[in-house]
DNA sequence: TAATTCAATCGCAAATTTACGATTAATAAT
DNA sequence: ATTATTAATCGTAAATTTGCGATTGAATTA
């Protein structure tokens, strides 16, 4: 963006819950993401044979759910095995949750 | 991006999630939203109050969650009035679900 | 009719994203 | 020691996103 000069300070939870969306706003990283639930694990390898894309634009799609906290590797030489971060997946089950249940858990009463 | 000759084709579910993603990818989005559930419905000008953005910025916004069908606008001149579109919103709600719920709903037999 | 109000749109600039091929680094196998 | 395998990273190009000020269009009010 242009013209920056000041940031802003959103909520704490605004902004972890805008990261994990921006991190899921590709259908290529939703799809990686289904094949992980499948799998529970992969390889990266695993994921270049099943998406009609190129090696290194999986690698970065990972890099960003990696990033984001979705997903974390594990070295297993000179393969890396991907998984879900069970902790930030629950974190990220939650704020969704909070989001789209605004009306449940704070309108009733 | 470059080069993309031929178009990948995802499940329809899986771009649909992606595009509700993407427009929740924004902390400044997200605040809109959380505003709209505050209120129920607002003005765009409530919004250019609230938050620390220009005018024609906030617009912007608001056209990408109405391109991806997560607010609608209504014409109440010369103001428009902003709402959840709840239809979208639920739909939008089911996506997420399925996928941070897919041990539970998948795994557990 | 003229002035005002509200919000979309235009034009621009900078940053980021998406994609690819080529290269590199690390490890395993020969 | 050399070769092969795996996946990250680099460099590049194009598209998209984000942001702003200025302008425009639509409708209300004076």
């Amino acid at each position: 963006m242009k013209r920056t000069l000041e940031n802003i300070n959103y909520k704490e939870d605004t902004e972890l819950l805008a990261r994990f969306a921006k991190a899921l706003g590709h259908p290529t990283r939703i799809a990686i993401l289904k094949h992980l639930e499948n799998q529970s694990c992969c390889f990266t390898g695993d994921l270049v044979d099943v998406l009609p894309l190129a090696q290194s634009t999986v690698s970065q799609h990972l890099k960003e759910l990696k990033n984001a906290g979705l997903i974390q590797g594990e070295l297993k030489p000179p393969k890396i095995k991907y998984c879900i971060n069970q902790k930030n997946w629950e974190r990220a089950k939650l704020l969704f949750e909070t989001l789209f249940n605004y009306d449940l858990t704070n309108k009733k009463y």
